[in-house]
Order: C-alpha cells, then sequence, then structure tokens
RNA sequence: GGUCCCAUCGUCUAGUUAGGCCUAGGACACCGGGUUUUCAACCCGGCAACAGGGGUUCAAAUCCCCUUGGGACUACCA
C-alpha cells in the first residue's frame, strides 16, 4: 500500500508552495486507495506559533485535501505533532551513540560561524572535522558543567553517496561532500533530519514527494536510514515554483513588498502605520530597515491601509482574492506536472484518475496569476450551482461583507445575474450596493461625470423614474421592455438610459444587468435611490 | 565561493526515456475583429519558442561535450 505523508512545519500560514506538496502527496496516495498522514513537524520551539498548526490545517481542509491519519483524526501511528515525540528521537538517537555512528559535539554558534568563514575564504567545502576520538559521558558532563551547548552529530559514513529520485533519475555526491551534520539540537530537540528520517519508518511513509530544496538534504537522510537499519521510502523531489522576481516562491515577498512600497513614499508617518498594524514604533522601524518582519496581521492592515497590493502566496491569499479552491487544486497539480493529452481544465476526480508521478517536471515553473483567473473563470462556472452558492456564502462572510446578510434566495439570484464573473471578489464588490441603505451610496465621481453630467444624463434619469413609477408589473423584463422603449424614442443606444440608472442606484458604473440589478433591488428603493440622485446632483 | 539541479513561444507546458510521424501541438497572456446596457463573459482570426557553439548520425528539440543563463542547498530552520 502506498503512504504518502505531508509534513509542515507550523509557522504561519499554508502557503502555495507546501499546498503544492501536500496536493501530489494526497494524489498519489488517493488515487491508489493508499494512506495519507499529516504530521506537524514542530521540533523549533522558537519558529513556530502557537495558532499556525491549526491554520495549516484549516487550509488544508479548505483545499478539500482530507488525511487518513493525523491532527484531529488520530491513528495508530501518533502522536502527529513531533514535539510529542521526544523519546522515540531519543531511543533512536542513543542508538546511533552507543553504536559508535554518532557523537557528541560542544563548540558555540560563534566558534561553528568561524570555522565556515575559514572555509570560504579556502573556497572549499565547509564540512564539520570529525574529532580521532569521540566524546566521552564524562567530557559532555564536563561541557554541561561549563555551560557549553551538547549537540549529538551523525558520523556520516565514508563513500559516495548515490540517491534514486523519480524525478531527477540518480544522483551522486562524492565523498566528504556530506559532512556530520547534528541530529540532536542542544536544546534536545532532534533536527528535521532525524526526526523526518524515524517517522517516515515509523509511520510506514513509502513514497515522499518534496520540494528540490530537500534534493541535498536526501544523502544525508539516506545514511542515516542505513544505519538504523531502515527501509528507504520512493524519493520524488519536485521542481520549484518561482515568482515574477525570481526566486523561490516565498511567504517572505509579502512584507518585502511592503516594505519597498514604504521606503518607496519616503516620507510617512510612522506612529500612524505601526498604531494601523497594532505595532510599537520600534518594531515598525525595524521593520522597514529589514531587520525584523513583524506578524502578518500587522503586516495586511499596513498594506491596506496604505492600499498596497500585496502578492498573494498563502493559500488564504486566494481564498480571499475570491478564489474557488477547486482552482486552486487544478491549477497547482499543474505547476510542475502535466498530462500527456493537453488536458488543463479538470475536476479533481480527474486529476485523481490522471495523476502520474512520473509525469512531474524537472525544470522550476512561474506562478502565473493571470492564468490563475482564468482557470477560475472556468470553475466559477463548472462547479453548479449549489457548490457556487457555498463558495460564495463562505467568502462573504470571511470578508465580513454586507452582502452576508442576504439570504439564500437572493444570493442564487446575485449569482445567476452574475454568470460569467471571474472571481468570487467580483461578484461581491458588484452586488453590495444591493445591501446599502439608500441614502447610504457612494457616487463615484469619475462616474457621475461621464454619465449623469453629460448628454443630459439627469434628465434621462429624470425620465426613467417616471416611467418605472408607471409600472405595475416589476419584473426584469417589463423593467427591459420600458428602457428599450425609451432608448427607440430617443434614438440613442440603450446605454444611454441604462448608465444614468446604473449610477443612481449603485453609484458607480459597474453592476449586473442593469434589468437584474433594478428587479433585485426592488422598485421602491430603486425610484428613492433615483430622487436621492437627483436631488443631489441637479443644481 | 563550494555542491547539486535545470534549460521548447512572454508564461504554463506537449514532444526528450525507445533520434525520423515536429514546416514543433495545446493553454494563458498579448494583438486585431465580432457580440454588447456597464464590468465580465462569449465567438472568430493572428503573433510567438527548440539559449549559443561544437560533435555523433543518412537524420537531433530529442544523444554527447563546452559555454551561457536560471534555480536549490550551503543553520543547533524545516
Amino acid at each position: 500500500m502506498i503512504v504518502t505523508r505531508f509534513a509542515p512545519s507550523p509557522t504561519g500560514y499554508l502557503h502555495i508552495g507546501g499546498a503544492r506538496t501536500a496536493l501530489f502527496n494526497w494524489l498519489l496516495a488517493r488515487q491508489s486507495g493508499g494512506k495519507f498522514i499529516l504530521r506537524i513537524e514542530d521540533t523549533d520551539v522558537k519558529r513556530n506559533t502557537p495558532t499556525a498548526a491549526q491554520q495549516v490545517v484549516d487550509d488544508l481542509k479548505w483545499l478539500g485535501l482530507n488525511w487518513d491519519e493525523g491532527p484531529e483524526v488520530d491513528g495508530p501511528n501518533g502522536p502527529y505533532h513531533q514535539s510529542e515525540r521526544r523519546d522515540i528521537y531519543d531511543k533512536y538517537i542513543g542508538q546511533l551513540l552507543d553504536e559508535g555512528n554518532a557523537y557528541h559535539c560542544f563548540e558555540t554558534p560563534e566558534e561553528l560561524a568561524l570555522i565556515r568563514e575559514e572555509a570560504a575564504k579556502q573556497k572549499k567545502t565547509y564540512n564539520y572535522t570529525r574529532p580521532e576520538v569521540f566524546p566521552t559521558a564524562d567530557d559532555v558532563e564536563n561541557a554541561r558543567l561549563q555551560g557549553r551547548p551538547v549537540v549529538v552529530r551523525f558520523a556520516v559514513p565514508d563513500g559516495d553517496i548515490v540517491i534514486n529520485d523519480v524525478v531527477r533519475g540518480e544522483v551522486t555526491f562524492r565523498a566528504g561532500e556530506i559532512g556530520d551534520f547534528i541530529i540532536q539540537k542542544s536544546d534536545g530537540f532532534p533536527t528535521y533530519h532525524m526526526a523526518v528520517v524515524i517517522d517516515d519508518e515509523l509511520m510506514g511513509v513509502t513514497h515522499v514527494i518534496r520540494g528540490q530544496e530537500h534534493l541535498m538534504n536526501t544523502p544525508g537522510h539516506q545514511a542515516l536510514q542505513d544505519a538504523l537499519g531502515f527501509r528507504r521510502p520512493v524519493y520524488a523531489h519536485m521542481s520549484v515554483t518561482v515568482s515574477e522576481g525570481g526566486g523561490k516562491l516565498s511567504k517572505r515577498e509579502r512584507p518585502k513588498t511592503l516594505r519597498m512600497s514604504i521606503k518607496g513614499r519616503g516620507q510617512v508617518d510612522t506612529q500612524k502605520l505601526a498604531d494601523v498594524g497594532g505595532i510599537t514604533v520600534e518594531e515598525f522601524e525595524s521593520f522597514t530597515k529589514g531587520q525584523s518582519v513583524p506578524d502578518m496581521p500587522a503586516i495586511d492592515a499596513i498594506a491596506k491601509h496604505l492600499g498596497v497590493k500585496l502578492p498573494e502566496i498563502n493559500v488564504v491569499d486566494f481564498a480571499s482574492g475570491g478564489y474557488l479552491p477547486e482552482t486552486m487544486v487544478n491549477f497547482m497539480g499543474l505547476l510542475g506536472w502535466s498530462t500527456s493529452d493537453d488536458r488543463e481544465i479538470m475536476a479533481l476526480e480527474e486529476q485523481l484518475e490522471c495523476f502520474d508521478l512520473t509525469r512531474l517536471a524537472k525544470s522550476n515553473s512561474l506562478f502565473d496569476r493571470k492564468k490563475l483567473m482564468a482557470f477560475n473563470t472556468e470553475h466559477m462556472r463548472m462547479v453548479g450551482s449549489e457548490k457556487l452558492l457555498e463558495h460564495f456564502k463562505r467568502y462573504i462572510e470571511l470578508k465580513k461583507s454586507p452582502v452576508a446578510s442576504g439570504d439564500d434566495e437572493i444570493l442564487n439570484r446575485i449569482l445567476l445575474a452574475c454568470a460569467g464573473a471571474r472571481t468570487l471578489a467580483e461578484i461581491e464588490a458588484k452586488t453590495r450596493f444591493l445591501f446599502f441603505a439608500d441614502d447610504a451610496i457612494e457616487y463615484d465621481e469619475k462616474a457621475v461625470n461621464k454619465v449623469l453630467m453629460k448628454n443630459d444624463g439627469l434628465g434621462v434619469l429624470a425620465e426613467v423614474r417616471k416611467r418605472l413609477a408607471a409600472l405595475d408589473d416589476v419584473t426584469a423584463e417589463a423593467i427591459e421592455n420600458i428602457l428599450r422603449t425609451l432608448a427607440e424614442e430617443l434614438s440613442v443606444g440603450l446605454g444611454k438610459v441604462a448608465q444614468p440608472l446604473r449610477v443612481a442606484i449603485c453609484g458607480n458604473t459597474i453592476s449586473p444587468p442593469i434589468f437584474d440589478s433594478v428587479d433585485m433591488l426592488g422598485m421602491n428603493n430603486t425610484l428613492k435611490r433615483i430622487d436621492i440622485t437627483l436631488e443631489k446632483f441637479s443644481k
């Protein structure tokens, strides 16, 4: 049976790169009736935030990637948080130590940095120099008493290491290229390398699909597996997703974008911006100098205040941008992977059918947001009215939109009237006027000038009002009839009568088809808004 | 700097493992036109690539080498 896993470190929201890794592992397990495990790699006490694991869980759920074992599910191989598996790691580290395959070291980070610098100067690969004789238990005790850090290193065996990768084929690492790496930190926690090898073995993981950034770690992992007598899972190192600016698509891009934007402005009100972000002025200044990065909510708040559009990187960014999970899963699945028959727009079931591990691409790919938009347009059409309503409700809830006060009936009418929209955000933006008070409409200056103040827009609007008021059977058809007739009588295009009306009811020139808009708003509110508009601009 | 990986339209990619079926296919973007009550959507048409240089071969996008370019890693992060 195929067993795969997704093993994020809970340092924040799930980002696109991680989500893609999760997707491929999920796909491989699901298509063969195998098992998909979610494991939280929280061995770095400093970096983990308490809420991050929950965010990752929520994001995976939103994408529809469910797991058979892991948080909230449980199973025979738990616990699924590495921080709760300390005794397991200790046992294996002890074993390596006993067998002479690992040894203690006491250098401080500063001393290590010095050695590293020296190696760089000599243009050589930096490796920790293994001592002739490993420290004894007494040495360890002494070091502790002196207050020196105590870590454990794995004694990497001599000789070339050849790894076999599904994507890259055979990759050879020359003897001596892999140095003795740390497997237990001075705080007693295992490093990633140790924990991942042990857990993959214990949880019966058969296939590991991960990012190319792990390729260089693999020989070390393999040596560890050999020393421990573990099985070797099948490895597939996927190409990296890069962003427009070049380099790996990273969550650091959001703070970076904001920082550049602030710098580009010259003078800014630091006090005000710090307040907006809920951080201190010192923290804010440290951020703009590039010395530190505040929490994500602070970044988001400041960006929103300044009107800076941050690049979408995290799964939640896309949810918040009005993209469908179906789109994300489809699109991410096509980053570094393709079908043999040019199929692109696919439902998840279809992806499941044709997924083939051997078709993973070797070269990096760029995340193209324009293409994502096109995919979303297609999926909005494809998902069906029931699913779309569900997604839309979740979206307006998430955005705390006034549209959220609408009931299913009106929401369904909205969705129908907005057929062809590219994102849920577009639908929300052009229907929120339906939920404003009649006198709370904000008029877009450009729209007013263009359609109301020119070509007797107000006069036409007054005439429209008269005719609408006389209507007793209010339907979209009847409204259409009136407007078309009027346009004909005036020998102008429909736009000349529709646009003033549109601006009157929603304040700008963007809305669902005008007949539907009036119908959904209701005749009373429509007439009221026309009156308010006429009053406001007829001077 | 060191180690490793990669290289087809602007972008995602098919074709490379088994060289001829490739005057290189699809999708997005872009450009032109159509439809139209706004924004979208939709329809039709068009532009556009084998990074460069050497080999091997009757034949190379496909195999080999070099150059160039891009990327990953280089932590007591994962």
